[in-house]
DNA sequence: TTTGCAATATAGAACGATCCAAATATAAGA
DNA sequence: TCTTATATTTGGATCGTTCTATATTGCAAA
């Protein structure tokens, strides 16, 4: 019943053939049962796994991979892991695969679009079955587009690379930022500052793009001096605001990229004798746990990063499946959600 | 010079052999190539190399793993992403691996020990070389021998597990808050809560033990009702600040078990009216970037989150290469650090 | 020439799984 | 009891590398 005597092995790694030894049964047939294949006998698999048990074995995934083509492994690539709201986006796309049943490899980009080259060469080499990608600013379409000729199925989340022709899931931005300064322009501001975003990713683009819209909507004058690009740190978002502040005309609100930037722009307020929701108005954008805790509550867009991730997870898995799909783009609907850090102007 | 004609095969994955074939060598010496050996000449090699870009290879790294028994490739588990001083803890144990060649898994176990002990499977698995891990809550002793018994490599970070056997690089949190404890005592503080911390990770109950400590060296007596566990997350921190601000006694000043926290009863104190550095005094743990922004700025207990990173990848690799090395454990020195959110009590 | 010795290149057997076609065991029907 | 159909099990080839032992080459010295 069993196979030719195995040469004297050392304190090798246990492997298919001795499990099969040990029960008494061909390799195949403990493939079987560890793929839990309906072919095998219950009282045959029930003696492989007690021998596995027994054994300790430990399956060896890569030799499987080298045989099937699939992994069953999913690579995600996010910007940046230090800010709050990626964190929780990337909680949820990690909950979505798993509930799939596949593994998640995960890595900090760190808005470097040499890590993010390096992570998606090692998951090429790696055969990962897929990718989830919140490209890093500055990302390349070209690079993008390399990965649909070779055929490794992608899917961008949050951030967008235009003519990249991939996959993609975000939210309204424009929208977003639209109804943010809209809410501002109705209680009656004039001087709006856009504090933050920038026009190396889309969703600073879009962001950026809903400001001007609803200021033009409502026959408001651009004032570019208002406009201040930058990172989305809170340091920028307290420098900025105190920079502004000494203008004339000064801004009397401002609607910042994101939360964490508004966090600053309070901070600096703060830091200058001024209180945000009753000296300034100010708007923020992905209604951060933190944003409800404030005092004053900030006010923001939220975005539904947990759906955000659910999607992102069934497009991906869709693509794998269905190669030759044309390329999908789902654009969630933010909210509005007003709290008290956004004021009228003061007489 | 070729091998015999490979029997007809469709749009395949690329491999050695075709490279072989392309550059009109064999296999073997591909492999040489690719491995960078200097025993194949300067002209075969370059030759090889050309062939490889031309056609678009892609290395299998699975297949040369399932040959040689090292995968170069850790994983590392973090208890909590959304925490920021585990986000950039993360970062710099990422940077000193990638440093030193390796590839890094990354993944976030959510303090759930099951997807902790998921991640650890998956990585047996995949053969990785060695472990990092931020154990989640309530990790169990016996899991984490059980590393050492099957010989898997592996160092602790930040948090310890007492008794597991296992390398450890953390800080020492006792003497941290011990300093910051005695801090407040010399402003003149008598009631000092402690905020946060649970006895279920080696950090709360250190922390814990260093704000007891403190208190007793200077004759203070503990109300236990100022002492708090909790999560560490702003919600708890300005939850507990108010609910212990009714007592009688009521504390005048509290040690956070982390900066989190303590921003959280910062943020507390102003819903009730009070401010920080004024009515009642805070420190705070970790010294993340927000601290020093905030007015008033947040006295803290600063660690080297830089410093972990790099030592647990030492210690780790040093394991790998030497599996029977004693259990070595780095504790490194945290720094006070007074700014003005710790005042003195009021008269 | 021939020989000796580096310097290079190669064939073929691993590594640990899967999968296919074929063999065997079991049960049912005649 | 003998077929025949069905349920299980299995050998051997295969995936894409690496590695060892062996073969080949080129060149200087004899």
């Amino acid at each position: 019943m069993n196979e030719q005597p195995k040469p004297p092995r050392g304190p090798q790694r246990l492997t298919l053939r001795d499990l099969a030894a040990h029960a008494g049964v061909s390799r195949a047939t403990v493939s079987l049962v560890l793929a839990k294949s309906p072919l095998v006998a219950a009282k045959t698999r029930a003696r492989v796994l007690e021998s596995a048990r027994v054994l300790g074995y430990v399956y060896n995934r890569g030799a499987a991979n080298l045989r099937t083509r699939r992994t069953n492994t999913i690579g995600v690539s996010i910007n940046e892991l230090t800010n709050p709201y990626f964190t929780g986006l990337t909680s949820a796309i990690q909950k979505a695969f798993l509930a799939l049943g596949r593994t998640v490899f995960l890595t900090d980009s760190e808005e470097s679009v040499v890590q993010q080259d390096q992570f998606i060469a090692t998951m090429r080499e790696y055969n990962a079955d897929g990718l989830a990608i919140c490209p890093a600013q500055g990302t390349d379409v070209a690079a993008m587009q390399r990965l649909i000729e070779q055929a490794i199925p992608c899917v961008l989340i949050s951030r967008d690379v235009p003519g990249s022709g991939l996959d993609y899931v975000g939210n309204a931005n424009q929208h977003g930022m639209f109804m943010a300064t809209e809410h501002l322009i109705k209680l009656g501001h004039r001087h709006i500052a856009m504090i933050g975003g920038t026009d190396r990713t889309s969703t600073g683009m879009e962001r950026r793009a809903g400001h001007r819209e609803a200021l033009a909507a409502h026959g408001i004058a651009l004032d570019e001096a208002l406009v201040v690009q930058g990172p989305p740190t809170r340091v920028f978002g307290a420098a900025t605001v105190r920079a502004l502040l000494e203008r004339d005309p000064a801004p009397t609100a401002a609607v910042c990229f994101n939360d964490v930037i508004a966090f600053g722009v309070m901070l600096g307020l703060r830091q200058i004798g001024r209180e945000a929701g009753r000296d300034f108005a100010v708007v923020g954008y992905d209604d951060l746990a933190e944003a409800a805790l404030w005092t004053p509550g900030l006010s923001t867009v939220e975005i539904d990063s947990h759906r955000t991730g659910t999607e992102a997870a069934r497009l991906l898995l869709e693509r794998i499946e269905e190669p030759n799909l044309p390329a999908r783009r789902v654009v969630l609907q933010p909210r509005l959600i007003i709290r008290d850090s956004s004021c009228p102007p003061r007489a």
